[in-house]
DNA sequence: CTTTACTCTGTACTTTGGTACGGAGTTATA
DNA sequence: TATAACTCCGTACCAAAGTACAGAGTAAAG
């Protein structure tokens, strides 16, 4: 454990590195989402560690978790038998909430594609059909030449 | 099209039919989404066309647009060759966004699943691992008894 | 005919995830 | 040493998508 010669970096520096703001730095800070930071003569100094904790928000918000979730995540710093129990449930949560949007995107992917094959692209050529009628009528109203199906 | 016989909703109906709030509604209308509807002594008179337009809007925003997506596919209320090419953009755009999206979710449920197999659950029983760590290491951490592998 | 339920307008407030600004102090470069 | 570049703090502001409220008018039921 060499912390003795990591070079700190200034709120400047992290933000450069990480990809962000000096005020989403802060900001971050003020949620609790980072540890308060040592200061020489006023000014915030990080460590390596502070900036794979953004890196790792920000991986999370990708992901398309709040930063309430990143917060939780983040607590779960480690996996002792301890802490387990909390852990199992922390991570059954998120999982069961991963896989939920996920199918909730697979099924907008579906209904996008069909918009997407029957209405936007190969098909009605001098058809027009509302896009309004084109959901209500799951679609079928450009491939089919004969709508009006109710 | 008998629009005659149509009996005319108050807002009040209309969203109660829609699903959404009366102030919901009206902001529907500041923001344009919805045509400004005839008054009978003051008050806003609904048909039944503004309530699919509101469930046209539901819809959408449950597949991940925005009310502005809303807006510009309300604007394409006709799929034409005309209107095609943007029409097709759109959904592009939004198809790749979603798979992106989707890919995303599944690495991150590998990783969870990973981490819950190995770090939370029945491994690890006196080892320590931080969660920052596993995801950094792909998750070799706790598995692999002698991990850094760098 | 009164009371309750609804509607009207306009403005203000909410949450999430930041950005921007003003006026001061500090550090690094020329 | 001067000057640019950085940092400090607190506050205010932004967009999205509503929600709430005050004070007024209207409509429908008993």
């Amino acid at each position: 454990m060499e912390q003795k010669l990591q070079e700190l970096m200034t709120i400047g520096g992290l933000a450069k590195e990480a990809g962000v703001g000096v005020e989403t730095v802060r900001f971050y800070q003020r949620k609790g989402l980072l540890r308060i930071p040592d200061r020489t003569s006023g000014f915030r100094k990080y460590s390596e560690l502070d900036l794979r904790q953004i890196r790792f928000i920000k991986r999370i918000q990708e992901l398309g978790f709040t930063l309430k979730d990143a917060e939780s995540l983040l607590e779960i710093t480690f996996c002792s038998p301890k802490t387990r129990p909390l852990l199992e449930k922390v991570c059954n949560e998120k999982i069961v909430e991963i896989e939920k949007k996920i199918a909730d995107l697979n099924g907008m992917l579906v209904e996008l594609r069909q918009f997407h094959q029957s209405c936007g692209c190969e098909a009605s050529n001098t058809l027009q059909c509302s896009l309004l009628e084109c959901f209500e009528n799951d679609w079928e109203c450009c491939e089919n030449p004969n709508r009006r199906k109710k």
